[in-house]
DNA sequence: ATGCGGACCTGTTAGC
DNA sequence: TGCTAACAGGTCCGCA
C-alpha cells in the first residue's frame, strides 16, 4: 500500500490530532509484526506527551517523552512506525470496534486513538531510546529524494560501476529513500529510460531528468493526498486520487498515453515492471 | 562490495 | 460456483 507520498499524507493526516497530546492508553492486539512489540510500548507510553511526528523515508517517527515538573529532561523515546506493504494509520475514535487486523491502539486524553491496521504484517513498531537516525533500520538510508542533497548529479555519482538494473537502482533505499514500484515504474515511463538498463550505462544527463522526474512524480502524489490502490485511505479515511493519473504502473498490454505502443509488463527482481518499449530506451 | 533469492503474512484475483 | 496458484504497494537478511 504505502509509498513515500502515502506516509507522507499520513504523517500529515495525523500529526495535528497527536501533537503536544498526552497518551492515556496503549492497546496492543498483535504483536507479531515484522518484528515484535515489545511490551515496554505498553508499559512506558502512558502518561506521556508526543513532542514530534516525523517521517524518515518510508519511515515515522513519533517522540514522546514525560512531563517533568521538575523541568529535567529525561530523554526522549521514539516510536518507529513503518507501514510494510498493507499498513495503515488512522484517526478513529476511542473504544471503535475493532477490526481482525487493527493490531494497535494509541489512544490520547482527548478521546482520539491512533490505529494501526496490516492484515500482511510486514510492517513494523518498535519502542525504543536514544537517537532515531542512529537507529540499524535509518542509519543507512540515503538521502530523501524531495531534498536539495537529491541533486541532479547524485545518481550518476552512485551509479558508478553498478550492473544492477536502473529500476532496482533506484528503489534501493541505500541509494535514495522512497521510491517504490509504482513510482519507480512512472518516473523510468516520464523520463523515457528502459528500466531493464544497468544503473552504470546511464548518462549524466539522463539521471539529472530522473532525478527531476522522480521529484516530480512523488510531489505530485503528495499533492494528491496519495495513491489510490485497492484500499489506501489517508488518516481519516479519505482515499488518494492519484491513481488516475498513473502512466504504466497497472496498464501491461494498453497503449502508452504517448505513443499507442503497447505496454510491455516484465518482472524486474520479483517486482511488476512495466514500460513503454517505443517511449524508453 | 555487489547482486540475488528467500523470507515474513494475508487477501484478492486470474485461471482452470 | 469452487478450488488453486499467482500476485500484491516493502525491505531485511543471508549467501554466493
Amino acid at each position: 500500500m504505502p509509498e513515500l507520498p502515502e506516509v507522507e499524507t499520513t504523517k500529515r493526516g495525523i500529526a495535528p490530532h497527536l501533537l503536544h497530546q498526552t497518551v492515556s492508553s496503549v492497546v496492543i492486539r498483535q504483536r507479531q509484526l515484522r518484528w515484535p512489540i515489545t511490551p515496554e510500548m505498553m508499559t512506558e507510553l502512558p502518561g506521556q506527551i508526543l513532542r514530534s511526528v516525523d517521517r524518515r523515508g518510508k519511515y515515522l517517527i513519533l517522540a514522546a517523552s514525560k512531563n517533568e515538573a521538575s523541568g529535567i529532561d529525561t530523554g526522549k523515546n521514539y516510536l518507529l512506525i513503518h507501514l510494510g506493504m498493507s499498513g495503515s494509520l488512522r484517526l478513529v475514535p476511542v473504544d471503535s470496534p475493532a477490526g481482525k487486523h487493527d493490531h494497535v491502539d494509541i489512544t490520547m486524553t482527548t478521546g482520539i486513538a491512533l490505529r494501526y491496521t496490516d492484515p500482511r504484517r510486514f510492517g513494523c513498531m518498535l519502542w525504543f531510546a536514544g537517537d532515531p537516525l542512529l537507529h540499524p533500520l535509518l542509519r543507512a538510508l540515503g538521502p530523501e529524494p524531495l531534498s536539495d542533497a537529491f541533486a541532479p548529479d547524485y545518481l550518476r555519482v552512485q551509479a558508478a560501476g553498478r550492473k544492477v538494473p536502473v529500476k532496482s537502482f533506484i528503489m534501493d533505499s541505500k541509494v535514495v529513500v522512497g521510491v517504490g514500484n509504482i513510482y519507480a515504474n512512472e518516473a523510468l515511463f516520464m523520463a523515457g529510460i528502459d528500466p531493464r538498463r544497468a544503473a552504470g550505462r546511464i548518462s549524466a544527463q539522463r539521471y539529472a531528468l530522473l532525478t527531476e522526474r522522480i521529484k516530480e512524480v512523488l510531489a505530485g502524489a503528495i499533492l494528491m493526498g496519495g495513491t489510490t490502490l485497492r484500499d489506501f485511505t489517508g488518516a481519516t479515511g479519505q482515499p488518494g486520487y492519484f491513481k488516475q493519473s498513473l502512466a504504466v504502473y497497472g496498464r501491461g498490454g494498453h497503449p502508452c498515453l504517448r505513443c499507442g505502443t503497447n505496454l510491455r509488463e516484465i518482472r524486474i527482481t520479483q517486482r511488476s515492471t512495466v514500460f513503454c518499449p517505443g517511449c524508453q530506451s
